[in-house]
RNA sequence: GCCUCUGUAGCUCAGUUGGUAGAGCAGCGGACUGAAAAUCCGCGUGUCGUUGGUUCAAUUCCGACCGGAGGCA
């Protein structure tokens, strides 16, 4: 069994739960790996763990910034990848339990990040026109031009600031950083439902459970503390829509339906994000217990000791 | 009871001067290297209400019936 534990699925599949368990098993601590529960002040609407739900084992990276703040995986990386290290040297178990990818994996890659100051540059290229973005891409990284769609603007904008800054096109950073060996030697624990319509359900709950916590409070309150409306924070599934109804522009109860429906797209886009990770040990949980769950996870754990692992995945 | 309008995808609707049909939303699949709960790409899933008639051919024209809306009594 290796040190590190990555416990991976789509929102709402009990990941939070397992970590725990698996932290109490193993001597573990947990690492959250949730681009939004590292906002200080959104425990309702990220789900975060509560002091009960945590029992006593020690979580990491929920609540280290403010939602004011723009956070970002190259960050993501910079502080949990020391925190992952001394918990280790601590001679503990870390259990990495999050629902965002791109952050899990770039930890475990150990994945750098070509630096953007916070300069203007960014924002200087938002006000460029589309066939400007694509032709100063095209003059300084072809292979990108070609690849990305006129409509995803973000990443044009992100391919020429990684040349800009680095003087490198983000095609050969990427290609260059997928070649160097992980960061960490991890066992990958997914956990889903067989029954699509089971998850969908535990989502809508969760969702009315919510806004009977007072979500739409949490909100006020983050706004009344001057976090503005723009904020990366805000644009996380349940605020943004619950900010659209207090600004009038829906109706409350279409506003919740609303967050069911993009919670549930999201937890699509996990299910692909993850699935293609062939490394991930998959338990579809429908109907079982927590303790089954556990015992599920251990026994994939323990088999793992002689299996193969392959991450990164091949790229094809 | 009579008259008019209407019935096409899960929903709202377009369309076919007769050659078995297409948009938006929903849904489904995929991508993803410092905004990732973000951003982006792809896919139409259909007894054209039912049933007769005309026709080489009917979702389209005609009749009847069924459902819905409105009007007149």
């Amino acid at each position: 069994m290796k040190q590190v534990i990555c416990v991976v699925g789509p929102t709402a599949s009990g990941k939070t739960a397992l970590a725990v368990n698996l932290a109490l098993a193993l001597d573990g601590e947990v690492v959250s790996a949730d681009s939004m529960q590292v906002y200080r002040g959104m425990a309702i609407g990220t789900a975060a763990p509560t002091r009960e739900e945590m029992r006593g084992v020690r979580h990491h990276m929920i609540g280290v910034c403010e939602p004011s703040e723009t956070f970002s995986a190259g960050k993501y990386v910079q502080m949990a990848a020391p925190i992952v290290d001394e918990i280790l040297c601590r001679g503990k178990r870390v259990i990495l339990a999050g629902g965002t990818g791109l952050y899990i994996d770039s930890l475990i890659a150990g994945r750098e990040f070509a630096p953007h100051p916070e300069d203007g540059y960014r924002a200087a290229l938002e006000g460029l026109e589309t066939a400007q973005l694509r032709q100063r891409l095209q003059a300084v990284d072809p292979d990108s031009a070609a690849r990305l769609p006129d409509a995803d603007r973000r990443r044009m904008i992100r391919a020429l600031e990684v040349f800009h800054y680095t003087g490198q096109t983000i095609t050969a950073h990427d290609a260059q950083t997928r070649a160097m060996p992980p960061r960490y030697d991890a066992d990958w624990v997914g956990l889903d439902f067989a029954d699509r319509a089971v998850l969908y359900a535990r989502i809508d709950r969760r969702v009315e459970r919510m806004m009977q916590e007072g979500l739409l409070d949490e909100l006020r309150t983050l706004l009344s503390t001057g976090v503005p409306e723009s904020a990366t924070a805000l644009q996380a599934i349940g605020y943004k829509e619950l900010l659209a109804a207090l600004r009038g522009q829906m109706r409350l109860d279409e506003a919740v339906a609303l967050i069911q429906r993009q919670s549930r797209r999201y937890a699509k886009r996990q299910r692909t994000w993850f699935g293609r990770n062939s490394a991930v040990r998959w338990i579809l949980r429908d109907g079982m217990e927590d303790e089954a769950i556990l015992r599920a996870a251990l026994g994939l754990l323990g088999e793992s000791r002689t299996a193969q692992q392959s991450f990164p995945p091949p790229s094809t």
